[in-house]
DNA sequence: GTGCCTGTCGAGAATGAGTCTCAATACGTT
DNA sequence: AACGTATTGAGACTCATTCTCGACAGGCAC
């Protein structure tokens, strides 16, 4: 089977082994749209009979987390929470109510901090966004006003 | 005694009482410019003897988040800090060397956030901007190419 | 294809932040 | 000064995450 999972094709470009365990981490992985906890891939991984530990788990994630293939996100409960992503420098807009993840561009941001960094005489290094609201299909549900 | 700590002060406007061990976490945290942990707040009170329980002191963490005279940070490294901060929506610029945070008006960024909201379709209630940098006393120790 | 080296894995113990319980205590009002 | 209630302390507890270490397996060399 060619590796046509490109988290996995990620890990084998890095130099890692393509192990089973991993491949089944990004596997599931995969299926998500939006954010999901380390928690949830427990789960889901002993419902499925993947024989992956909570130790490979956790490993795998920070792997990936390296790798900027999942992003680690602190949701406003304080929750930790990955990401699928992209590997550019970008930021996240989630749904907090059906917990769907947007990627947003830096965009206009960038001139905004850009011109933080002038007024505060700071060297930014980095800077991370993180945006909460209602993705459109959850307004339709809540109601115009909700 | 009158309460010349802001942080009391607060604390009094909303109705909490005024107890010695709040004061106590009220003059730790004043010390601070910069961030701090929930860990460093309990070795300061315990090496002062202050007898602050460790369930007192998140306790009092927790109140001064809801009062927004703390704020409560996600650092780069997955640790949880808090800063003291105005009262305002505002963002935290942190010195990623010696810790200590600026605070940064929303600014530009509300429109950026809007020009977001109207292309993603989101309804964004909420959002979050950190930046870590080097501050100017650490740019000049550190030389201007490291 | 086979073997070996080393990266990776599993199981479970260890750690550590943060929370909870409940009896004892101390605000601050009267 | 007394009282009612908010608050505290001590330590048990939870739960996410990390660590340890012997066993195992991926993938390069031959």
């Amino acid at each position: 089977m060619t590796s046509s999972d490109p988290i996995v094709e990620a890990l084998g470009a890095a130099g890692y082994r393509l192990t089973g365990p991993r491949r089944a981490v990004a596997g599931l992985i995969a299926e998500y749209d939006g954010h999901f906890t380390a928690a949830e891939l427990e789960i889901a991984a002993r419902e499925r009979r993947l024989g992956v530990s909570r130790a490979t788990l956790f490993r795998a994630l920070e792997l990936l987390t390296e790798l900027h293939v999942v992003e680690r996100l602190d949701l406003p409960s304080g929750e930790h929470a990955y990401v699928p992503c992209v590997r550019e420098h970008h930021h996240h807009l989630v749904c907090s109510r059906c917990g769907r993840v947007a990627d947003v561009e830096d965009g206009a941001l960038a001139d905004a901090v850009a011109e933080i960094a002038r007024r505060s005489g700071y060297r930014i290094e980095s800077h991370r966004l993180e945006l909460f609201g209602l993705c459109r299909h959850c307004q339709a549900k809540a109601g115009p006003s909700a």
